[in-house]
RNA sequence: GGAGGGGUUCCCGAGUGGUCAAAGGGAGCAGACUGUAAAUCUGCCGGCUAAGCCUACGGAGGUUCAAAUCCUCCCCCCUCCA
């Protein structure tokens, strides 16, 4: 890397909200490499893009030379965090924590480099587990003011809904986190959504009042997308960062249909192009625009599920949606290929059906139905009707029309589309 | 523990015996317009080859020709008091 400091690309890439101590954090990062931290929930057997800004700066701080403890929170699990939501989660299991927080660890692996201790996975079940309560409230608890608590931001939303005790000790529990990880591991920086701002403010003063050791804290914005959309959630629900919940081209398309707004934001975020490169994305419009998408969503894929899935999403995208190749002298540090001669099909979502199930043919409202376009018959005969469903790129009449050997192309396939958007290949097996 | 207020379809939220598959809004889907964007306009928006039937208004019973609406018991949430 460059002369940047891991601090001046966070700050330059849009990652820091608050810093506790901006100028020492600022200098503290230039000057040595450090150990931090980021927590992260093992409420679902999967991360999803929600938790990609904490885990981009993760990588980023590594590529910079300091030490990561990605902290998977199966003690905290078991508490629940209240803070920033209007109202309380349910409270998983301590099997299901365990079962999450393996899946997570493993999952982070894919971001970030364990070897040789460069960053480590820890789970806090280990050791929260083992607090004794009346030690824990002589020691820790005492250096709370219950005052300053409920005056905090993160609380107050909660004060008017109802907030119960459990969740309240949810702040000493994370700041104890801090103070073990400091302790311990020599951990000085923690990162964080802005909603954790609180937590680890307190953090902080807990690790110097029991450690008397000064330590550091980075909040990342929340991110909502320029239409105040929660990131990561669509209509098919939310996007998953394992590919067996979330295929590639599912998340190929997440991204090449962010807002426009969006989109320089998004590539200094969530890619690893060269900020300058990002930068020139500022002055794209129209075709050029969906080139930076393409992009974004070419180096996100790629990231995440590897350079193969993001080339096959990309000719995905190219096959339906006629995606044009992206202009040589754009974003010339992205690998996204730049023509389209080599274009597969193989990442559009297909379903497999014999000749047999479609010898009599099927009515289209079934077809789409079972194929998984539509979540009823009822949708199916509707979208039909109102001239939403397409067989082979031809509009489909009637509801009950028939589909079947007739409509199967050269290559053996049936292709389906409802919308603009949604496509399914049916392969059609001898 | 006492008093009061609530739990309605994906979400918010109206409805307090039939005209209720349930107003209105949001979300979502489709169409038009476009750039796989946004905005806008139009239609749709529980299930079922469907003028009918089935399933739904926290749960279980009951009253009634008829219940989301009335009665009984139970569960959960909120507010105030302790």
């Amino acid at each position: 890397m460059s002369g940047k400091s891991a601090y001046d690309v966070l700050h330059e890439r849009g990652f820091i909200e608050q810093v506790t101590d901006e100028e020492s954090t600022r200098d503290l990062l230039e000057r040595e490499n450090i150990t931090c931290y980021i927590g992260f929930d093992p409420t679902a057997a999967s991360l999803h893009v929600g938790s990609l800004v904490p885990i981009m700066s993760l990588m980023h701080m590594q590529h910079h030379g300091h030490k990561l403890i990605a902290l998977v929170g199966g003690g905290t699990a078991l508490i629940g965090d209240p803070s920033g939501k209007t109202e309380m989660r349910r409270i998983l299991t301590r099997d299901e924590i365990d079962v999450n927080a393996k899946a997570i660890k493993k999952q982070l692996s894919q971001y970030l480099d364990f070897k040789e201790d460069r960053a480590l996975l820890l789970n806090n079940a280990d050791w929260l587990s083992k607090l004794n309560y009346v030690e824990f409230l002589r020691d820790v608890g005492s250096c709370f003011s219950v005052n300053r608590m409920l005056a905090a931001e993160s609380c107050k939303m909660r004060l008017e809904k109802g907030l119960n005790f459990i969740e309240f000790n949810y702040m000493l529990l994370q700041s104890y986190d801090f103070y073990y990880l400091c302790k311990n591991y020599g951990c000085i920086l923690q990162m964080g959504g802005n909603d954790q701002w609180g937590n680890i403010v307190a953090g902080i003063d807990l690790t110097r009042r029991l450690e008397e050791k000064k330590t550091y804290g980075i909040t990342f914005p929340l991110l909502t997308t320029s239409q105040g959309h929660k990131m990561g959630k669509t209509e098919k629900g939310t996007v998953w960062l394992n590919a067996g919940l979330t295929t590639p081209y599912d998340y190929f398309q997440y991204w090449i249909n962010t807002e426009d707004l969006d989109v320089v934001r998004f590539l200094a975020l969530f890619t690893l192009l060269p900020m300058e490169e990002v930068k020139e994305a500022k002055k794209l419009v129209d075709s050029e625009l969906n080139m930076a998408k393409a992009v974004l969503a070419f180096e996100a894929t790629s990231i995440t599920h590897g350079q193969d899935a993001a080339i096959a999403a990309w000719g995905a995208a190219v096959n339906t949606f006629g995606l044009k190749p992206v202009n040589s002298n754009l974003f010339p540090s992205s690998s996204i290929p730049r023509s389209n001669d080599e274009v597969g099909t193989s990442a559009i979502p297909t379903v497999e059906k014999t000749m047999g199930e479609l010898e009599r043919g099927v009515s289209a409202f079934e077809l789409f139905h079972d194929v998984g376009l539509c979540k009823s018959r009822g949708e199916a005969r509707r979208l039909i009707t109102q001239g939403g469903a397409y067989v082979n790129g031809l509009k489909m009449g009637a509801f009950d029309e028939k589909i079947g050997i007739d409509n199967i192309d050269k290559a053996g396939e049936i292709h389906l589309r409802k919308g603009k958007k949604q496509y399914i290949v049916i392969k059609v097996l001898q």
